[in-house]
DNA sequence: ATTACTAGTAAGCGAGTAT
DNA sequence: TATACTCGCTTACTAGTAA
């Protein structure tokens, strides 16, 4: 979708193209977008070829109206400001399901985690956890949890060997609640570990590269 | 504002550069855009330039956070699509205070409709209609009225003439209350007449040619 | 009045490459 | 590795104008 398209749609979204069909000429949707007649003439071309819009072309003036998928397109528009704007207690993720090396079950059968997981977060984690590789752009989306509060379980140690604290933040991945696991001592990674109390991999019947959403929420 | 460049500007706010510096290279910019390097590099000097963000260069990568200025911009077109999809119980006109032939008085003076407005609106208007000239093409917002119910104020007689029925939608005008009065027997009209319990010329020191914000609202 | 084609011009693009 | 310049090519723009 090219932008200028987009912002083209979304003037005539504004001026009430989405539930009737509104009554513009070239000319008029030109100084609203401040272009050209010939320009505008072309976009609107454009929109009605790929869609958007339906055109109804009398003698004078058109009448258009903005099609479903043009309302989707819009639509698609306004969630991402929504995620920026409205919706600042969570952030999504979208990323790739990959095989760890077995220590997340390791560390998940850890009576030590299990308990302060059981306490603080309300359940008993499926031993082992779902690895998601996000792109390394996303990293960036990461820092935003450093703002807020996260569930942290404590360092504890055995007779062995210390275990180090952990930061946790609720989650959802492909609509199931659970929580994301990161560790404090280490560095951003681009693996989300995922805890839940089922065995995700099996319910979702997920394998390795599929593509997952995870959503991230942060406390009040 | 051009459209790519605020694409640009919302990808950067979606990955977190609002609160945040994101560290990102031009060339991940660029996969995010489905553009090239070089385009992305581009942007990010434009958008600079218009002091829409903020770049520390360093060796590897650029640290980037979007101003205030450019945190605004994106604001803005956010309540856009707000206006669309959310504020659906409301419609925004901007229009020019012009000055009628003096009916507005005539009519806001006749009891037969003073009595129904304090009944149904809970206000007396000040005798006089503050009259709005809209755009031409905003006249497509007005067909979205249509859809919605109207305080309906009924036509009645004197011994001279009949009064014809009223349509009627609260409204606001610079921050005021008051209505939009809509005669039924009348074409789509490029005035806004606007009634109000106060002498808004005065109130808001309101001439003939100052642009002002009507705000419609309407019934759930 | 309109819409939208043609043609010439301006802006935007990415490959190559300097730094 | 990066960023961002130049340059040739493509796309987008508007003036003029036909329908």
């Amino acid at each position: 979708m090219k932008p200028y398209l987009l912002q083209t749609l979304k003037e005539l979204a504004l001026l009430g193209a989405i539930k009737n069909r509104i009554e513009i000429s070239s000319l008029e949707l030109a100084k609203q977008l401040e272009a050209s007649q010939q320009t505008a003439s072309r976009y609107l071309v454009e929109l009605d070829k790929k869609g958007m819009i339906t055109r109804e072309l009398g003698i004078k003036k058109q009448l258009i109206l903005v099609t479903t998928l043009g309302e989707q397109v819009l639509q698609e528009e306004h969630l991402q400001y929504q995620q920026i704007f409205e919706l600042t207690d969570r952030v999504i993720f979208k990323g790739k399901v990959v095989s760890g090396l077995g220590e997340g079950r390791y560390y998940t059968e850890q009576s030590g985690y299990v308990k302060q997981f059981e306490e603080k977060l309300g359940f008993v984690p499926f031993p082992g956890t779902l690895n998601v590789e996000i792109e390394h752009v996303e990293r960036n989306k990461l820092r935003l949890l450093k703002d807020h509060r996260a569930i942290n379980i404590e360092e504890f140690k055995t007779k062995n060997r210390t275990f180090g604290g952990v930061r946790c933040f609720r989650a959802k991945i492909a609509g199931m609640d659970g929580a994301i696991v990161l560790p404090l001592r280490s560095h951003y990674s681009n693996i989300l570990e995922f805890i839940s109390p089922d065995f995700l991999r099996e319910k979702l019947s997920l394998k390795d590269g599929d593509i997952v959403k995870i959503v991230i929420y942060f406390k009040k």
